[in-house]
DNA sequence: TCGAATTTGTGCGTATGTATC
DNA sequence: GGATACATACGCACAAATTCG
């Protein structure tokens, strides 16, 4: 298991307590020794203590909670978001229908405001030039939880071309509120037509780890989804889950032109 | 930017290195300021000089090289590999075909050895408990590559339950070599109907980075595709890209109906 | 409600090892 | 070899969060 007899006392220390949770002896839930105890314990000094339980905290292994204790966190079974059956239903989102289906319930916040969309977002929406400080999208925030925890950020774009004037134009607000952008643009005489999503991975930022209450550094799977009306975008979005919580599971019939550009 | 003011000060120093990188003052290559350096120049401990420093490596926008600095490491623009349209055609795997539309020339090498199916892959196929030692798959391990650069990793199984006595036993040989799984399986009259993917992302192993020539500790966005023909499974792969190199795009059209089970 | 004890996190200092130039 | 750099390891102090009597 160890690799070229382990230099550096710090990940020697690791490995022990790794160990201890591999064999069992420590269970999920379970408080590993604080920093003054493992020190006083081995014989080392707290620094490298602290470091040795940094080192399980960034393998997903324990979580740290300032003031009580590290605790054992044993990585589960990833939950199967399912990205391509039924994406429109008039029940609810497909966040809310899929946690449905796995017997957790859902919840959300979220912060809207309306902004002028940075480049990117205009390349993603075909907005042109902007003109001034004019501003002509609502940007939403979301935090969705399952079961009161936090599991995916989303930030959604939405062009004011689309929806200014309509009873749509906040996303949660009015009698469509958590329905979903399918239902929502069809209340209004835009139906979604297709989808693109652009699947990735990358570190997540101390923000987004925080906000998912994730150990700093984790991984996230990232989600650029952009729905179309036609040929026209009609709304984008940022979407990340923690790599070891979810699995993404698209599927299609083989063979078959599936895409918005055909 | 900044949120809450920031309490603390290695983060806000991150913060300040962050935004300099970002406004292109700093450039990819570029050595960071070094720990001493931070140091004398803000005021502050080496210590938390080289806090800051960690975050900025841990959120992948740095590299360390011990003994010589800390260099700008910017993500670069990653290609897409578009997964969802055209899945089924007749000249060359969805791989080459993907190259091509880059202008990038495709290859592969491959090793293809008939074995027992272990667990998890009986699982994704659907196999029942193996008889004795009995092997019942034939194992195939490819390497792709793009301009002469290793790119992507897979592993396929397929079931000797479907391919015994025909002419594509071995997925490398004969006349339909490279033509991918869905050809070579219509000639023996099993059309591929379905296909399912689960995507997912982790940190690579030191022998997937090796073989992609990637450096350690690199994320990977996972792949598993398993093909349908009908209800029964007839192949299923592992497939990793480098989640720098690689986003994946999948498309639809809303609501329908297009996974296997329906 | 308050305070004492404990724990993690941050921040400072120093020293040493080792890789790179 | 010498200078510089990062990484590890030690020490200490204090802040903030939590727990518990």
């Amino acid at each position: 298991m160890n690799r070229e007899d382990e230099r550096h006392l710090y990940l020697r220390v690791a490995d022990q307590l790794r160990e201890r949770i591999r064999s069992g002896e420590l269970q999920e839930g379970d408080r590993l020794p604080s920093v003054p105890g493992l020190a006083a314990d081995l014989g080392i000094s707290r620094s490298t203590a602290s470091e040795a339980l940094k080192v399980l905290v960034s393998e997903g292994l324990a979580v740290a909670r300032s003031g009580s204790g590290t605790f054992v966190r044993l990585p589960r079974e990833p939950q199967r978001l399912i990205r391509a059956w039924y994406r429109s239903t008039p029940y609810g989102s497909p966040f809310m229908q899929d946690m449905d289906r796995q017997g957790r319930e859902a919840g959300w916040t979220y912060e809207s405001q309306t902004v002028q969309a940075p480049s990117e977002i205009r390349d993603r929406l075909g907005l042109d030039e902007p003109t001034g400080d004019v501003e002509d999208v609502v940007r939403t925030d979301y935090v969705f939880s399952a079961d009161g925890e936090p599991v995916m950020l989303s930030t959604s774009w939405e062009p004011l071309a689309v929806t200014r004037g309509t009873p749509i134009v906040l996303p949660e607000d009015g009698m469509l509120a958590g329905q979903g952008v399918a239902e929502r643009m069809l209340s209004i005489g835009v139906p979604i037509d297709d989808w693109v999503e652009e699947v990735g991975a990358r570190l997540g930022t101390a923000e987004e780890c925080e906000r998912l209450r994730h150990a700093p550094g984790s991984i996230l799977v990232t989600i650029q989804r952009t729905y179309y009306s036609g040929d026209t975008q009609v709304e984008t979005a940022d979407i990340v889950v923690p790599a070891d919580r979810f699995t993404l599971v698209y599927s299609g019939k083989m063979g078959r032109v599936s895409g918005p550009d055909q």
